[in-house]
DNA sequence: CCGATTTGACCGCC
DNA sequence: GGCGGTCAAATCGG
C-alpha cells in the first residue's frame, strides 16, 4: 500500500514539475506528450497496484463515502466499505483528472496566445464544467425522486407484453438502479441536463404529474453495437432547478470511453458491484476550489496535501461534469469532459505517439447536441 | 446521408 | 383509467 502511494505522490511530483515548466515546454510538444506520458505511466501503475491490492484482499470495495446510493433491494446490506481504497482511488482519479485540467488549461491558454489576437475576451471556464458549487449529495432526504420514491422496486410480473405490434420489456428485470443528484451547470446554459462518461441518446421526455420538469430518458448510445442496456433517466428538482436527479439503470456492457468505442464488444461478463461502483465513480469527480474566476494554473491546489485534505475533507462533491454545450457558447472558451479524460488516461494504452489526443478530440466528439432546441424552458 | 432529438402514440402496471 | 416508460415517425442538424 505505501509503495501505491508514493507511486501516486510521484505522479504528483512529476504533474507539478510538468506545470511549473509548462511555460517553457509550451512550444514543445514533444517534450511536452513526454512528460504526460511519464505521469500517465506513473498514475497507471499507481493503479494496477491498486487493483491488485484490491483483488487480492477485498470482495467488494463500495466507494462508502461515494453519493450514490442503490436500491435498497440490492445494497443496503452494509460490509465494512474499504473506504481508504476507494476514496484513494477517487483520490487518484481525481488528482490525475486535476493534474491533466491544468496542463490542458495551460496549453489551450499558449495556444491562444500564440493563434488568436482576440484571446482577451477569452475565458477558460474550467469551473464551467460542473457547478457552481459544492453541490453535495445528501444521501437519504426522501425527496420525491425519480420512480416516484426511493423503494419503488416491486417484482410485479403478470406476463409479457401480450401485444402483436410491439413487444415491450417487461418493467423491471430486476435490473440496478442507482440514483444520484448532480449539479446543474451554473455558468451559461443551465438547462442542459449533467453529462457523465457515457453518451446517451434521448428517447423520450415525458411530464411527470406534480413535477415542474418533464424527465428526460436516455438509453447508451451504444445499445445497439453493444446491447448495452443502460439507460438513464434525469429529472430537475422542483425546489432547486439547479439540481437534476439523474437515474441510472441497467449496467453498461460498453466498457469504454464516452467517445467512439474502441475495443471488441467485450464478452458478456457478468457486472460485479466493484465495477459498476467503479464506473459510477467515473461519474463523480471532484471539483477544485473555485475562488473568484481566476485560472488556477499558477496556483498550488494541485499539491499533493491539498487533494489529500480535500479527501480528508470528505463530502464527495457531484458536479454536473461535462461539456455544457452552450448554443450561445460565447463565454465559455473550453468546455471538456473532465471524467472523460480521467477515462481516456486510465484506459487508453500508453502509446507515446501523442497522449494528448484525447485532450483535443474528446471535447466535440463526445457528445452531439443536447436536446436544447429552446424547448423546455423553465416556468 | 446519417445519427440524434422531438413528440405523439402505444403499452404495461397499479 | 391514469401514470410512467418506451416506441417510432418526423424532424433537425452536422
Amino acid at each position: 500500500m505505501e509503495e501505491i502511494v508514493s507511486l501516486i505522490l510521484l505522479g504528483c511530483k512529476l504533474a507539478r514539475e510538468l506545470e511549473s515548466n509548462l511555460p517553457n515546454l509550451a512550444d514543445q510538444p514533444n517534450l511536452l506528450s513526454k512528460s504526460c506520458d511519464e505521469v500517465i505511466k506513473v498514475f497507471r501503475t499507481a493503479k494496477e497496484r491498486l487493483y491488485m491490492t484490491r483483488g487480492s484482499n477485498s470482495t467488494s470495495a463500495h466507494p462508502g463515502h461515494m453519493t450514490l446510493f442503490h436500491e435498497p433491494q440490492e445494497s443496503l446490506v452494509h460490509e465494512q466499505p474499504r473506504i481508504e481504497l476507494a476514496s484513494l482511488e477517487q483520490w487518484l482519479r481525481s488528482s490525475c483528472t486535476q493534474a491533466m485540467d491544468i496542463i490542458q488549461m495551460q496549453l489551450q491558454a499558449d495556444h491562444q496566445r500564440i493563434d488568436m489576437q482576440d484571446s482577451s475576451s477569452k475565458v477558460i471556464n474550467v469551473a464551467g464544467l460542473g457547478t457552481g458549487g459544492s453541490d453535495r449529495v445528501e444521501s437519504s432526504a426522501p425527496s420525491r425522486s425519480i420512480g416516484g420514491e426511493l423503494h419503488p422496486l416491486h417484482a410485479s410480473d403478470s406476463g409479457i407484453a401480450s401485444s402483436s405490434q410491439r413487444q415491450r420489456r417487461r418493467k423491471d428485470d430486476g435490473e440496478r438502479r442507482t440514483v444520484i443528484k448532480v449539479a446543474a451547470p451554473r455558468i451559461g446554459n443551465t438547462e442542459i441536463p449533467p453529462e457523465d462518461v457515457f453518451t446517451w441518446r434521448k428517447y423520450g421526455q415525458k411530464e411527470i404529474l406534480g413535477s415542474r420538469f418533464p424527465r428526460s430518458y436516455y438509453r447508451c448510445t451504444h445499445q445497439k453495437l453493444y446491447q448495452c442496456p443502460a439507460k438513464k433517466q434525469v429529472q430537475r428538482f422542483d425546489d432547486d432547478p439547479y439540481m437534476y436527479e439523474v437515474m441510472y439503470r441497467g449496467d453498461h456492457t460498453c466498457h469504454m470511453s464516452s467517445t467512439a468505442p474502441s475495443l471488441p464488444p467485450p464478452p458478456p461478463v457478468d457486472i460485479t458491484d466493484n465495477d459498476h461502483d467503479e464506473i459510477m465513480a467515473q461519474i463523480i469527480n471532484v471539483q477544485p476550489p473555485q475562488e473568484s474566476s481566476s485560472v488556477p494554473s499558477s496556483r498550488s491546489w494541485l499539491s499533493t496535501e491539498y487533494l489529500i485534505s480535500l479527501r480528508a475533507g470528505g463530502g464527495m462533491v457531484v458536479s454536473g461534469a461535462g461539456p455544457s454545450t452552450t448554443r450561445s457558447g460565447k463565454e465559455v472558451a473550453l468546455e471538456y469532459p473532465v471524467t472523460d479524460m480521467a477515462d481516456a488516461m486510465f484506459n487508453s494504452g500508453s502509446s507515446s505517439s501523442n497522449s494528448m489526443d484525447f485532450l483535443f478530440h474528446s471535447n466535440e466528439l463526445n457528445k452531439g447536441q443536447q436536446g436544447d432546441k429552446g424547448k423546455n424552458t423553465v416556468d
